[in-house]
DNA sequence: CGGTATCCATATTGATACTG
DNA sequence: CAGTATCAATATGGATACCG
C-alpha cells in the first residue's frame, strides 16, 4: 500500500513535514534527549503531539528509542542513520529561519549550541 | 501582534511548511509558472489549495503574480528575491526526497529538467 | 484561462486529567 | 518520569458549481 508521489519534495514533506516532525529532529540532531527534556525544549508543542510524533518518527525509522529500565522511568530518544542523514535539510531550515528573522525583526530563541 | 517563536525551525515551518507549499516552491524554483501549469504539474493538489496557497505565499513576499492583462486570461507566477533565498531548503528536500525513495524502493515522479 | 464560492469530510492540534 | 485517554476546537482537504 505504499504511496505515490509526484515529485521527491511530495515524499519528503510526507515523512517529514507537519508543524512539530521537523522541530524535534532539529532538536535530536543535537544530540539524544529524554522525553521530559523535548517537553521544556519545545513547550509551544503539546504533550500528546510529542509523544504521537515520536511514534511516527520511529515508525518512519528516523529515531530510535531507548528504554533505560530504570526507576524512575528514563527514555532516550536519538537519530538513527536515516535520520542524520536529514541533516542538511534541518540544517537549511534552521539558517532560512535565522535569516528571515532577521529580515522581519521576528523575536526567536535558539537552539543551544 | 507578530508571533514569537521557540526556535528558527517553527519559523520556518510556519511559513513555508504545510503539504503544498514546498512543492509550489520547488516548481517555482525551476522558473515562472502559469496557474493552469501548476495545475498540471501538482494534479494530486486540488485547485482550492493551489489558489489559497498561492495567496499565501504572495502575502508572505516569497511569491509575486503577474496578470499580463490578455484575452484569454495569462497570469504567471514567480519567486520574489525572498523566494529564492528557499533555494537551499528546497534543495535539500529534493535531494532527501530522492534518497528516501530510492531507499525504499517507492515510485516517483520528478521536476523536469 | 484563471480563478471564487459553497458545502462537507477528515485530519491535526490542543487542554485537561489520569496512570504505571 | 514518561507517557495515555478523552473531548473539543481548528485547520486542512476535496467535489462541485459558477464567473469575468
Amino acid at each position: 500500500m505504499s504511496k505515490r508521489y509526484g515529485c521527491p519534495v511530495e515524499l519528503a514533506v510526507d515523512v517529514i513535514g507537519g508543524k512539530w516532525r521537523p522541530v524535534i529532529l532539529a532538536h535530536l540532531k543535537e544530540g539524544a534527549h529524554r522525553y521530559g527534556e523535548l517537553r521544556r525544549r519545545v513547550p509551544d508543542m503539546s504533550e500528546k503531539m510529542l509523544a504521537q510524533r515520536l511514534r511516527e518518527l520511529q515508525a518512519d525509522g528516523l529515531v530510535e528509542r531507548v528504554d533505560r529500565q530504570s526507576r524512575p522511568a528514563h527514555v532516550e530518544y536519538h537519530l538513527t542513520e536515516e535520520g542524520r542523514s536529514l541533516a542538511p535539510v534541518l540544517q537549511a531550515l534552521y539558517d532560512w529561519g535565522v535569516a528571515r528573522a532577521e529580515r522581519s525583526a521576528t523575536p526567536i530563541g535558539h537552539l543551544p549550541r
